[in-house]
DNA sequence: GATATGCATCGGACAGTGTGCGAGTGGTTT
DNA sequence: AAACCACTCGCACACTGTCCGATGCATATC
């Protein structure tokens, strides 16, 4: 308390206007909307808590607050987010596979809207409120269509995965253009040159690498999503039926002489 | 800001000409195989250059001589461990169906094996030669068995976005459990009644969580895998009989009244 | 009115992080 | 001998998430 530093007038400061006492300056809902906002314009790594407290007026520390931490923020705004990718009519007329299609397209779009969201998802867990309306929408559909007990995680379970794993590394390629600040083609081209000199000693993978027709890369990722959900709903719709007639024995595994080792052995991976 | 123009992956460069004594203090793959260490030891977020130098007896910044930025080493590390899911012997007699088998299993054993990778696959560019080899295994035995054009890109594409879709989520669960010191029991019960508190607006939702079993996770998981794969493949082959036959309009698109937009509209999205 | 209690905010500090820069080292070539 | 080179390293910078203790302010209590 010895000096503060250089005179600063009591009235030079200008105070911060203080509200009412049940209304905080901060609140968890403001800081995840202001974090959103970082998060679509500028990307994941732009945001710091100094920065969104800056941008909220406030100290970084007062964030900690009405937040624990950083993870948890991005916790909450991850499921902000998916609140996107609900679908508020009533869909308890839709056939499972309209349901498995909206599911599929609307996270889709809520991925490629919001391309930080990518590395989170599959990362965090997921049981905001709004992560459980989404895939419970779903389940519901399933579960009506007919999918019952373990069979209807099953179904869900693989739909979102297909979700998941398709579009995560195309938001990725995404994120690298806007990241950068030459345009896709240019950056397609250098793309090109590197799996040449990668691919080198693989003479029929460059050839294929080759033939394959890189432009309207946007298209060719629709389609390509289209194409595997469609197959993944067909696989899903004959199990349906296989199901449904509560005979035959379940289908047989996908390993036959194949995989490495069972793939009921391997339930405790991780680090020491 | 990370990466300015056009990000150059490290197997874009090829390895200068080494001109000096035999062998210097430090190499790449010396590098690489002690971060490998670290990671599969403790995990991502424990490896950092001054500790990684220090392992190799080294500087920190002596590392920079050998690899470009932390990204660039990452990506060798990535690539390096994903030898593991090569599979050497021939592979030009297996059916189609098999060798998806083999790289599925084999992904996720490899993804199991080492959890660091779970978040990164998908997120940076894979096109180190191991990588290559991998996909290009499957490639070959789908393209052997009539796949081609896009069909074929089409048909290995869903098989790699079905298996990193749903491993991800299993490696990171498995990583929240290796992360903390708790059972992964208790971390399964306080997930539990993180639900319940969640999903206490949807009574439907909540009664199929309360109905749920979730012990044995590991198996659960490994039979959802397996489940969702042979789904996906059985819908691959029904494609590939159409496309075999060369008749028939290609099979309808999965929206039918479903989803917010059409598949190829929102092929730039990003940010500003 | 004076006082105590609580919520909310803030500045400073700590222990890290990745990495640019310039100096230094020892062997190879001219 | 001099120049050159591949290589290593210490310092420093800007920046990160987050803990701690001090401060203000609004209300409840005396």
């Amino acid at each position: 308390m010895a000096n503060k530093p250089p005179f600063t007038s009591v009235w030079a400061r200008e105070t911060p206007p203080r509200r009412g006492r049940d209304q905080p300056a901060l609140s968890r809902g403001q800081i995840v909307r202001a974090a959103l906002e970082i998060l679509d314009a500028e990307g994941m790594e732009a945001l710091s808590m100094r920065k969104l407290g800056a941008k909220l007026g406030a100290g970084a520390t007062s964030l900690y607050w009405h937040v624990a931490n950083k993870d948890e923020l991005l916790e909450l705004c991850l499921d902000e987010v998916l609140a996107e990718a609900r679908v508020p009519g009533p869909q308890g007329e839709r056939s499972w596979r309209d349901a498995a299609a909206v599911f599929a397209y609307g996270m889709r779009q809520t991925m490629l809207r919001h391309p930080w969201v990518a590395p989170l998802l599959g990362v965090l867990p997921s049981f905001g409120p709004n992560a459980l309306a989404v895939t419970g929408a779903l389940t519901v559909a399933f579960e009506r269509a007919g999918f019952t007990g373990r069979i209807l995680h099953y179904a869900t379970g693989a739909v979102v995965s297909y979700t998941l794993g398709a579009t995560t590394p195309e938001v990725s390629w995404l994120n690298m253009v806007a990241g950068s600040d030459v345009s896709a083609d240019e950056w397609l081209d250098t793309l090109r040159k590197q799996v040449e000199v990668a691919a080198a000693d693989y003479p029929d993978l460059l050839a294929r690498h080759r033939a394959q027709d890189y432009s309207d890369m946007g298209i060719t990722k629709s389609l390509t999503f289209d194409f595997g959900l469609v197959a993944l709903l067909d696989g899903l719709e004959v199990r349906l039926r296989h199901h449904l007639d509560e005979a035959g024995p379940p289908p047989q595994s996908a390993q036959s002489s194949a995989p490495p080792s069972s793939p009921t052995e391997d339930a405790a991976a991780g680090r020491g």
